[in-house]
DNA sequence: AGGGCTATCGTACACGTGTGCATTCGGAGC
DNA sequence: GCTCCGAATGCACACGTGTACGATAGCCCT
């Protein structure tokens, strides 16, 4: 009925019916369009299209009319179609070395949120802290016409630069601000939280401190190893490269390396970790020694990962608010979304600040260390 | 001069052109289309899409001229305007309570890489656990028309039934099948996994063995459960209703009922926590009575997440291989996406072996208990 | 009564790509 | 020389939605 009816009165857009029964017999349950809706309803498409923006340009009976119809069909606009017009997707591409990581699928829960609070959606790309393979990754997002980047713990912050123009693209870089560049970020004070975490050492009374960094190349990590010696200077201790070893961020190298630093003639009595995932590997190192934390070895991380509280000792490290670093990096971005794109308006990188919480991984040095410095 | 000629020579579809200056401003620098790099290559647009896809319709020649000029030009095709047509997306869905879960961003991780592999970029939507949300990701999802979905830990697994009629889109379930139905879905052996664990607690002398599960209402809780009391029975040990107690899946509740199991008149000497989250929480109530792991109370975790190797003692645990289920799950949703979409064909539910990890948590139940029970 | 305004709706595009079909051209075969 | 065929290319659509503009009808005002 609808059907003959409709293909009546409803406009006849090819007029032209020379020979082709053009969809006499199309594919199965194709999603309905806006076309067929407007069939049903007997209006034009654009009226559709109106109705279902709620624009005030349509009556308000039709527009009613036409969103029953519409639900009763089960109609779904199609977002592709949309975007296609509109230029622009409601989507983000979310760049990380590998969800798998805590730190990263914690910013990443954060950007989510957000996201999804302003109806965007989020396309999360691995890196695997690959160069080669990041640069695809956001060539491919560049293809699929996101409407803006971000992109955490990069090692090739310097890539952004001359992609930023080439795309045409907003990003938002998470703990991997290029020094002096106007590439907008949001990061976390490495070299105030280093520097608290190993104050706090010192003032426990340790004098043979190690840092354990990460040789991945981030700057993170060379920010946290000046803020470690900038504690050691504060005090009059001096760095002892010795002392400055470097891992992968992961716990397994740290153990190793941990290891390594114990077999040193003059074995440090506390270690300042890049990260909480080496202090995991640095605490198993210390007790495959024989040795006791913190009553032997103290130990610092960085981060507070959900796992950091349920150690045995729990670990004393600083915190980052991680989830919300995501939310402020998706704010951001909105911001830079929204038109004000040149950014010379908007503070380009946003510090957060970083706090340590001390628990039970670290304690006085010993005596006998202690005058032994 | 391009333009000049370009105008002359190429395609003018715009025949009737009034009076409007348009595009004579437009916005600066849009992306280059398809056209743009007809216009300067002189050939007609179909040409050019052609000459990209390596199409052999196009003199060899003439497509190289064609490709060079579209990289120097810096054209990206537009996924979205090619989606519109090929009625695909190469994009799919990801649903998961929340990516800071580390079991999901294991899952996630395996399944990015699959995709990623075969250029397919994945969206991820997290539900928080609540239906409501659940159901309103995946219509975003329908909207977006993605070309399949994964869903991991579900609680809602009967929702996806007439969900995959309406959006005539092929989903899997991780961890979620929902028992005698047709819904493809990955699982991991729960029955098996605890049984195994249970049984190794019981090798040890232990016969007051508590269960420590997820009151969620998930259907791998009551087949977790389901092993143990499987292992119990084998064992002719009687199935204390007391000693079943449910938590949330995280640490902070697993506290609290871990203490509350300890306070029993007749403590369990071991306990099989749903999950690894569940033992971290369980090990430190336990602690914090002044007992310890395993010599007093042994403890089993279910996931062998990444930090188990790395607790004190390392803990005793079933592992599932996340990574490799996710990749799993994601063969599985090209093989449906294939056209085969029947399914009738291919296997329907596949269900991974579990693997019981044993490390340090776990030990010898103490003589006056062992004659106790 | 006529003009103008408003509310409402339809027409004609546009977005960028893919593909069936027609067209052109050159060469081969008779 | 004509036909036939294949290679190469252009034309005309289609995908589903948004929007500027024009058209119509009803109303008010002079």
């Amino acid at each position: 009925m609808a059907e003959k009816d409709g293909g009546k009165t409803a406009a006849v857009p090819h007029a032209g019916m020379k020979h082709v029964p053009r969809q006499a017999y199309r594919q199965p349950s194709r999603q309905p369009s806006i076309k067929d809706i407007a069939r049903l309803a007997r209006v034009s498409h654009p009226t559709v299209s109106r109705a279902l923006q709620n624009s005030p340009l349509v009556n308000a009976e039709t527009a009613a009319k036409i969103r029953k119809i519409a639900e009763d069909a089960g109609y779904r606009a199609s977002a592709v179609a949309r975007g296609l017009v509109t230029r622009h997707t409601r989507t983000i591409g979310l760049v990380v070395t590998t969800v798998s990581d805590p730190f990263a699928s914690e910013v990443a829960c954060g950007i989510e949120e957000i996201a999804n609070d302003h109806l965007y959606a989020v396309i999360l790309a691995n890196s695997h802290a690959d160069p080669e393979r990041e640069r695809r990754v956001v060539q491919e997002l560049a293809e699929r016409r996101v409407d803006g980047i971000i992109v955490t713990s990069s090692r090739v912050g310097a890539l952004y630069l001359p992609l930023l123009k080439e795309l045409q693209v907003p990003i938002v870089l998470v703990n991997d601000q290029y020094p002096g560049e106007f590439v907008h970020s949001v990061m976390i004070a490495n070299r105030e939280g280093t520097r608290a975490a190993t104050e706090h050492l010192i003032g426990l009374g340790h004098r043979r401190i190690a840092y354990l960094g990460d040789r991945g190349g981030y700057q993170s990590d060379a920010e946290r190893l000046g803020g470690y010696k900038e504690a050691l200077a504060a005090a009059s201790i001096d760095f002892a490269p010795e002392l400055a070893a470097e891992g992968d961020g992961q716990p397994e190298a740290a153990i190793a390396v941990m290891d390594a630093l114990l077999r040193l003639h003059h074995p440090p009595t506390a270690v300042c970790c890049y990260n909480d995932m080496s202090a995991l590997g640095a605490m198993r190192a210390i007790r495959a020694r024989g040795l006791r934390v913190p009553e032997d070895v103290s130990v610092t991380g960085f981060d507070d990962l959900f796992f950091a509280a349920y150690l045995t000792p729990a670990l004393t490290t600083v915190r980052q608010p991680m989830r919300r670093m995501g939310q402020m990096a998706m704010e951001k971005l909105f911001k830079l979304m929204s038109g004000l794109t040149s950014g010379q308006d908007s503070v380009v990188q946003i510090k957060v600040e970083a706090e340590l919480i001390v628990r039970g991984s670290t304690g006085k040095a010993q005596k006998r260390e202690q005058h032994d410095a």
